[in-house]
DNA sequence: ATTAGCACTAAATACTTGACAGTGCTAATA
DNA sequence: TATTAGCACTGTCAAGTATTTAGTGCTAAT
């Protein structure tokens, strides 16, 4: 369908776009090698790739600008990853080798120098505890009428919730319940706490003192709860200033509201199948409307899954960065 | 030493200044009740007050701007607290009172309040350790060859480490250094841990055995000062940009960058003794040369201490800024 | 002690102009 | 038939020039 100067075209647009940010025109695209046609016939094509819906014009005679499609197409078929990211490699490799460095840490860090060599902003999504299972269930009695109940769940995650203590009750009591609780849910899925709960406790007696005390038990699943929720991490947001895309204060306001305000999680929902590519528009939220959004997930070998994310303009250099995410998710997968 | 109308116009200058945020007239202030003088008059006023620091102009045939040494006249004995705050202190108060929220985050809410209300960044600081004993520490084996550290402090801090096991040990072996541990250190100041570790450790066969894994001790140690360091939080960064002083992504870029690389705590040192205004070129950091940083101290009844401060501009609203802040301290140190 | 009046100043705004980098289209060419 | 040269046309940008505006300081009058 495209005739492979087509192709060529689209490719160079993109990839001079990329680098220059500055609408490309026919003349600078006969400059390069694989271009050797006049301008003339270089418009042609520009002007039947805009048709197709691959190009855009920021005004009537300005040069052109990929679209979504185009960027989509580049992404899909025509990038060839570059090899000039070979050498930030073993920076990465370096990361996690480091002994001193929790998983979390080395993700963090390793997404931090993404940040850092592109100017983009990751995220780092994880950490979640639904898929672990529970481990120990502990009271500890502070001061006269406050307590601590820590949760530990088999991955190593600990959750802790302060409680205080109502009057007439003695810590006993309580330490009975969470007793009776970590016997219950031993081993139990995090995500299938509450049903858990509901299925085994038979004895009534038990079953009395829970309802009696539905406060203290409402107060365990409460932190029980934040256990679940997603734990994520944003770095080098103030990078993403030096992009030129972002020096409307506006825009800039826009995004780092949605960051603020936890909106941009919903644009980083993935799926187990791979690398997801969403452009300007594609995005939900609108402060995401001229960004892209690169998510890949990860599972480590104890079972733990997140992903990871980077944010920057649609003018990206998508064939430095997917290779990137994807090494640190092949890493991440190795480890522990 | 001011006369008493130079008193009413620079009093007049700060609140008009920091309303409209334009470089004040003469003509402007004749306007107002208390200076109905003919513009002349105050430009005199204005001169002198420009000569003995209190003003400053911004270029040679524009209005006047406070100086630094005029916000902080105005601060310590200009400004009669606007009683226009007052409105917002029952939905203060409305926070503190609900129970579904942990005292840090009864905190957190009425910061970000704050923010929203002023549009300016706001900062908690606290739940540091360093002043709180050590309750419990606990050894809890998962995996083969992976294990956690508990340790929770009297005023219900929780601090864990996970920890790799060496090959070649036994959970049993390093539990019995925990337990060790657990009973030298209880009731140990956690920033007197380390002093504490090496008066009370006599026991050789101990000494020896803490000698041998200086890995496990070093990631306990570690794990005591992180618990050590300051935990701070910031909210209402992106509506800091709604202030017309940051359109410049320039200068939000150093802020932003400042934030992340936590230099921003270097501004926030606190004294007990209340209340610290610091204005300008007083802020340590380039970053905040154009910034007012105010910071108030808050103690808890349980013992303990941080800091609530709030970032904007110097032009910043004292009068409705400082009467909220003192409001939120004073009710943290009801609480529990 | 206060004020009116006036010359002066820096900044902001609006307008004009020319250069520039691109386009699309038509006619010539290999 | 595919390519190219040539040309009229268009939107953007930067520089230069007036014009307006909101303020000042100073002097002389009240």
């Amino acid at each position: 369908m495209l005739s492979s100067r087509q192709i060529l075209v689209l490719k160079a647009i993109v990839e001079e776009y990329v680098k220059t940010n500055e609408p490309v025109g026919s003349r600078t695209l006969s400059k390069r090698e694989e271009l050797a046609f006049s301008p003339a016939t270089l418009r042609n094509d520009m002007a039947d790739l805009e048709d197709l819906g691959f190009l855009e014009k920021t005004h009537t005679s300005s040069g052109r600008v990929p679209s979504v499609k185009g960027y989509h197409y580049y992404v899909e078929t025509l990038m060839n990853e570059k090899n000039d990211v070979d050498y930030s490699f073993p920076m990465i490799d370096e990361i996690f080798k480091r002994q001193d460095l929790s998983k979390e840490q080395a993700i963090h860090e390793s997404m931090s120098l993404v940040s850092q060599l592109t100017n983009y902003a990751s995220l780092v999504l994880g950490n979640s505890a639904t898929s672990q299972r529970i481990k120990k269930l502990q009271f500890i009695g502070l001061q006269e009428n406050f307590a601590l109940i820590i949760m530990v769940t088999d991955a190593g995650h600990v959750e802790s919730k302060k409680i205080i203590v109502p009057e007439g009750l003695r810590f006993s009591e309580i330490e009975k319940v969470v007793n009776i609780l970590d016997e219950i849910l031993h081993n139990c899925l995090v995500s299938e706490i509450e049903e858990t709960m509901r299925s085994k406790i038979n004895d009534e007696e038990i079953m009395d003192f829970i309802l009696y005390r539905e406060d203290l038990v409402n107060a365990i699943v409460q932190a029980f709860q934040e256990m679940a929720t997603d734990k994520y991490h944003i770095t080098g947001q103030s990078n993403i200033l030096r992009q030129p895309e972002f020096q409307d204060i506006e825009k800039v306001k826009d995004l780092f509201d949605a960051i603020e305000k936890k909106e941009i999680l919903k644009v980083v929902k993935y799926d187990e199948t791979g690398i997801s590519v969403r452009i300007g528009s594609e995005n939900e939220i609108r402060a995401l409307q001229d960004c892209t959004v690169i998510t890949v997930p990860y599972s480590t070998q104890s079972g733990e899954k997140g992903a990871i994310s980077i944010f920057g303009p649609t003018r990206m250099e998508y064939s430095k960065i997917i290779p990137l995410l994807e090494y640190i998710s092949k890493n991440i997968n190795k480890i522990l």
